[in-house]
DNA sequence: GCCAACGTTGGC
DNA sequence: GCCAACGTTGGC
């Protein structure tokens, strides 16, 4: 099966992009809703997944890749829940915020809008390549 | 098994 | 700070 790609979200002020470069690996842990854990347990190594930024920033800042998948959880003593490993692939030439994915036809379907509170959903190829396309151009509005 | 009350997440 | 969306809990 071909590689399946992601979002997954984290408060900045938390963990954020610059701590998961800093540990050049992070465990992505504490998710506590099954339809995010049901996706957690849906990875494959070397899938790939946004990083986006919620409550500050409100914008996907890099990619990172899965590098291990298929872990429990270690912060849950029940050991029932989820987790994987993550690397750092690249951050975003600019980050694409998520009032322009709003804005953007081809990506209102995702479920980072339709489901707003999911802190891991899956993302569709193309709308994975739409993102990427964004982030490679001007942000609208600027000069 | 239904549903009201409550808690949490996350955008605005 | 507010509120909508969603999940969980507990009384009946």
């Amino acid at each position: 099966m071909g590689k399946s790609y992601w979002l997954m979200k984290s408060e900045p002020d938390v963990y954020g992009w610059d701590h998961l470069v800093a540990e050049a690996e992070g465990t992505w842990d504490g998710v506590r809703n099954h339809t995010a854990a049901l996706n957690l347990r849906s990875m494959k190594k070397g899938d790939e997944a946004f990083f986006y930024h919620s409550n500050i920033g409100l914008e996907i800042v890099g990619i990172m890749k899965i590098s291990q998948p298929g872990l429990t959880d270690p912060s849950d003593p029940t050991g029932k829940w989820a987790a994987v490993k993550v690397k750092p692939v690249r951050k975003l030439k600019r980050p694409v915020s998520l009032k322009e994915i709003k804005a953007t036809p081809a990506l209102e379907g995702m479920e980072l809008v339709r489901q707003s509170r999911l802190s891991v959903s899956p993302v569709r190829p193309e709308e994975w390549a739409t993102i990427v396309g964004v982030s490679k151009r001007k942000a609208p509005g600027t000069n």
